[in-house]
DNA sequence: TATAAAAGTTAGACAAGCAAAACAAATATT
DNA sequence: AATATTTGTTTTGCTTGTCTAACTTTTATA
């Protein structure tokens, strides 16, 4: 049985892996998205690695072992079947999913976890847009690119976030997007990035960090 | 914010109340509740007496505060209203929403407990046959009876169980009984207490302790 | 390639939660 | 009242997860 702290070192693993597409992370990476030091992080992948869920060597990189990718995915899972469960049936907006889900993602429970799934009708996406991990453990891939890659005059359906904090959703929905919304990049500063998008027939200023944290695949002019 | 092990205490001090209806507590009763020992209660009390949720004097009675008590009814509220969604909206067993809703009872967000509350009708009893306090710590109080309390001939209807274990609770389907099951006292053995019951039309015979985790109200003969 | 900066590790400390063992007080029993 | 039993406390020590501060290795750069 795995404590929380060693779960969310698991998922904090796999979401770097995932969100960078390179497999292998380093303590400080790891401690600042843990919000502890590197030192404490030292110290936990040692352990972990006592319990064969990464692979790490002295100043090497940390990766996940088989058996820790399928801890870290089954908590993932837990985590986004949590945040859909809140958003679809007890009516949460999705700036107030994340925190809870946190929580309810280390409940120790198969049975309850598919019970939940299957109460949702087997979701593929989270209200964050973020592909749900099935009961076997596979993820849905999906080719997308952050906002701030488009050239302006691309026309993009934005598909999901990358940031789930409270402060940026809220930003996001007051900008008039939302999963499945169209934005047209209509130009971009060559000095500091910004961007002007036309969401709705409205246009906004965006800055590049903003830009960063919204995922969207491309969409065919029409 | 209270940690689980002292969420627990604090929940484990009011079910001692509850069941008793004496309020005041041991160290080693508390201590064989929360399976610990008797030395370990003694240092978590003087830390929840610190924190003001305990009245405690060495060698005297523990009981809780007000403050105290209103946190151990959140506790016990969130508890009862888990295992009535487990049971009602996940089709899990009666003996199988206990266990779950120990971890369940200590995720924090009032919203979510108050959402499941709204989910479910803001029931009253939960599938043990407990009493689910309301959104302001309410109890419904009822006139119950262990059933090894009742005389011989008596009627009676089950509404509750004092133990939530998994083989108990199996035991209790076994025997055909279940929460509004009317029971039949047919007779007591004088040296062990022994009780022959008719539950059904059917005849059984249950020990002292089985009988005295069953709660019944009389029920008037027809 | 020498050196500075970045990244990572080690050692020592602390708080929380638990337990074993020795001790002290309170209560029952004879 | 004397003694035994029950109940409760104290002391010491383990484990987990964290930290700070000092040190080492790797990497980037001049």
């Amino acid at each position: 049985m795995l404590s929380f702290t060693e779960e969310n070192y698991l998922k904090a693993l796999l979401k770097i892996n995932l969100e960078s597409g390179i497999a292998g992370a380093g303590t400080n990476e790891l401690a600042s998205m843990l919000q502890v030091k590197p030192a404490t992080v030292t110290d936990m992948i040692r352990k972990l690695k006592e319990k064969k869920l990464v692979n790490y060597e002295r100043y090497g990189k940390i990766t996940l072992t088989r058996e820790g990718k399928k801890k870290a995915i089954d908590v993932l899972r837990k985590h986004r079947l949590w945040e859909t469960f809140l958003y679809e049936k007890l009516s949460f907006t999705w700036d107030e999913v994340h925190e809870v889900a946190e929580q309810l993602e280390h409940i120790q429970s198969s049975k309850l976890i598919n019970k939940i799934d299957e109460l949702l009708g087997y979701p593929e996406f989270d209200p964050h847009g973020d592909a749900i991990p099935d009961a076997k453990g596979q993820i849905k891939m999906r080719v997308q690119k952050t906002l701030d890659e488009l050239m302006p005059g691309s026309l993009c359906k934005m598909v999901a976030v990358k940031d789930n904090s409270a402060t940026f959703l809220q930003y996001v929905v007051k900008v008039g997007l939302g999963i499945s919304t169209k934005i047209k990049v209509v130009s971009k500063q060559a000095y500091d990035a910004m961007l002007v998008i036309e969401v709705k027939g409205k246009k906004h200023t965006v800055s590049e960090k903003f830009a960063r944290n919204i995922f969207v695949v491309p969409e065919l002019k029409d």
